[in-house]
DNA sequence: ACTTTGACTATAA
DNA sequence: GTTATAGCCAAAG
């Protein structure tokens, strides 16, 4: 693909973006891409997000309900969790613990 | 050019 | 509280 000029760099961007300790959600950085409704094309630019030359972080891209929908897609289904473990999110049966507390939404927090 | 999909979200029942 | 259905947009087949 292009460089940055296609949807799937934009959400690329906005992931590289998410601090570490940090998730998201698809509806956040799609509202954020000002498409708001095409959470989906984000979930599928993550699946070609391993195809990107930069490695992009999609274990802190989850659903909305801070659930690991997407753990199946990586490279191995506890990479995910592991991931999000390392950078100390606690994570219970595939799902974020404290995660409105971690959610970081782009829309909000780069808007200061 | 058309059809299908897809790691979602919001609304309705 | 949960489960079911519709809407959504962009890319791949």
């Amino acid at each position: 693909m292009d460089n940055n000029d296609s949807f799937y760099a934009k959400v690329y961007d906005v992931v590289r973006l998410v601090p570490s300790g940090r998730v998201t959600t698809y509806g956040a950085i799609a509202r954020y891409l000002g498409s708001g409704r095409s959470a989906r094309l984000v979930g599928w630019a993550m699946n070609n997000a391993h195809t990107c030359d930069q490695p992009v972080p999609a274990h802190r891209v989850i659903n909305r309900n801070g659930l690991l929908t997407g753990k199946h897609h990586f490279e191995t289904p506890d990479r995910m969790q592991r991931l999000l473990e390392q950078e100390g999110i606690v994570v219970e049966d595939d799902q974020v613990q404290d995660f409105d507390r971690l959610l970081w939404d782009p829309s909000i927090e780069l808007e200061l």
